[in-house]
DNA sequence: TTTTAATATGCAATCGATTGCTCATACTAT
DNA sequence: ATAGTATGAGCAATCGATTGCATATTAAAA
């Protein structure tokens, strides 16, 4: 019940030594010789010593806390990343807060103040898909604070940012879509302040014009990309008989609604409608077709975003280098994109 | 660059007054007058005055942090509790530190050790399935510390926990399952220590004997039940020619696997086999057949797992309360269980 | 008017670790 | 032998907010 935690200074009395001693014996500091870190080591373990971080973080100014802000972690792409993070952040002794914006721009910038409330060394963040503008990102810049963004990033600041070639991803899978002998493809899209989403419209306009098709303003629509939205739109592009042969969504969430949609309304996919979705979320290995995908190469963004990161905490204050990363993406062919001739 | 944050000393110099009133103040504390504590709100505003939560949480002891550990963030049902901790404890301005033990006991052990270095106000964790003992858990409460399990609990501890009625799914699953014309269900089960594994595999049991159907050890299986698993079993069961025609999961992964497995090996699901998952991931609707599977009731579950926690840390260490709470489940009766006719 | 009790605020220690500066000792070089 | 230089360790301030105890002011009671 009671807090007997041992501190530093226990250890001091118990060798006759003073606590800043101990303290630097504890951070292997040169300036104390090899003897007396021993002797310190071996007292802490008998004691069951264990650091005070709040202590040492407010002296230090140093947390040893990284904010990681994502839309939701219930997303592998997003909890792969997560993972590559924390592996090389807990090697290097920091400690991750993982928070959700929910994709909602009060609640991240509530997220944002209370990181900073909570003295973290730095933040990486996924940019929430209603955020409108990016005042509170341009305060965590100002306060000197380490920023990084992933995937969901913006050109509007100037951070070190860890992406894949979206616009490349989409390219090959619109190209693929068409080489399959689509000609009248959907497009889903959503918030263009998001590089991603323009990035992935840009590829499709661009692999349509490169095979000599027309882009159709029609065929593009935004969303939040759910599920739900998938549905919704693909209902309403039946039913308004406009002609389609194709669907390209930003999202796998939203494809998946789409192709259920298809099949409710009796098309054939791939054989009428050959669909591809963007993410490779395992799910679209379980569908009846199994959806085609693009990959985010997850796993290396979280270890690449996170050495950026530390790259950048280390260089401190000086030499502010903003690189950007750019990831190929790898297209993921499945059979609801192919002509099974 | 400069870290020239406000602190309750520059509030107190503007005002002439010290800085215990201001920290009283902006406490909220009946010492101060109105008068004051108008001011001082006034100023802090003026000045963009941030608390600083280390150094309050290094003189109060409080963090005002909570460690939540789940096995992995990545799932639906772990997703959807975190938010219903999360709400809660926004609302009454805690912070959640998210940690995933990724289901590996040395990375829970580790973890456990962070968060409390981390010197958070209490714990909520779901226990990792490889969990061989809980000693690091006993750890938690001999400190004081408050800990609130959900889910994957044990009876080891003497602990607040949240649950559903695991035996009253598995029971109603197989019930379903068995008046839908199985004889033969084959069970997929995991680490017996883990309770919910254990009442699962009794409400099977139940469910069967209540039936007058004998259990048969032959087809009861045990691994950790990704979607891996679930293939490799299946295959091992069609492989040793094992009459079965029902097969009912732990989990929604590995029943998942098996439908992949059953299908590649041209069974008709559920014309021939009969099979039912457990977890209500949303992927399950989208299969082909969709998979009838039991709700956990994952919103509910978060927000009685942090009102449980809370109630905890605000008795502080007095009348120890080690409440159990038993959420009914809810059978969702897809495709993949029930006779076409 | 004096005493008593509220009411409002200040003083100073404290939480535990870190760190710039000082100091003592020992060793090297001149 | 004496100045010069490492080397190892201590002193004391500090980070920013909290809090037990003391004090000053004012209002109510005697």
């Amino acid at each position: 019940m009671k807090k007997n935690r041992a501190t530093i200074h226990d250890i001091a009395l118990k060798l006759n030594i003073t606590a800043s001693t101990v303290s630097r014996a504890l951070n292997d500091n040169p300036r104390i010789s090899d003897a007396t870190k021993k002797k310190v080591l071996k007292v802490a373990k008998q004691i069951n010593y264990q650091p005070n971080h709040i202590a040492s973080a407010l002296r230090s100014g140093k947390s040893k806390l990284i904010g990681v802000i994502v839309p939701t972690a219930n997303r592998n792409f997003f909890s792969s990343v997560i993972r590559g993070i924390e592996e090389l952040a807990n090697s290097l002794n920091y400690k991750v807060i993982i928070s959700q914006s929910y994709d909602d721009f009060d609640k991240e910038v509530q997220t944002v103040e209370a990181l900073l409330n909570a003295r973290v060394d730095g933040i990486i963040a996924s940019i929430a898909k209603t955020t409108e503008n990016v005042d509170h990102f341009q305060k965590i810049i100002e306060k000197g604070i380490p920023l990084v963004l992933f995937d969901r990033i913006t050109n509007l600041l100037e951070v070190s940012q860890v992406v894949i070639d979206d616009h490349y991803g989409a390219y090959q899978t619109v190209d693929h879509l068409i080489k399959n002998g689509c000609k009248r493809i959907v497009h889903f899209s959503s918030n263009p302040r998001i590089n991603i989403y323009h990035e992935r419209k840009r590829g499709y306009e661009d692999a349509l014009k490169d095979n000599g098709i027309e882009v159709d303003p029609k065929l593009i629509t935004f969303s939040n990309l759910q599920l739900e939205d998938g549905r919704r739109i693909m209902q309403e592009i039946i039913d308004s008989k406009i002609d389609f042969d194709g669907v390209f969504s930003s999202s796998d969430y939203s494809i998946m609604g789409a192709l259920q949609v298809l099949k409710e309304n009796g098309y054939k996919v791939p054989e009428q409608v050959k669909i591809a979705g963007f993410g490779n979320e395992p799910f679209t290995s379980f569908t009846e077709p199994p959806i085609t995908t693009v990959d985010q190469k997850s796993i290396p963004m979280g270890k690449i975003t996170a050495e950026s990161f530390f790259e950048l905490l280390n260089a401190g204050s000086s030499s502010p280098v903003a690189k950007k990363t750019i990831l190929k993406p790898e297209l993921i062919i499945r059979k609801s994109s192919i002509n099974n001739s």
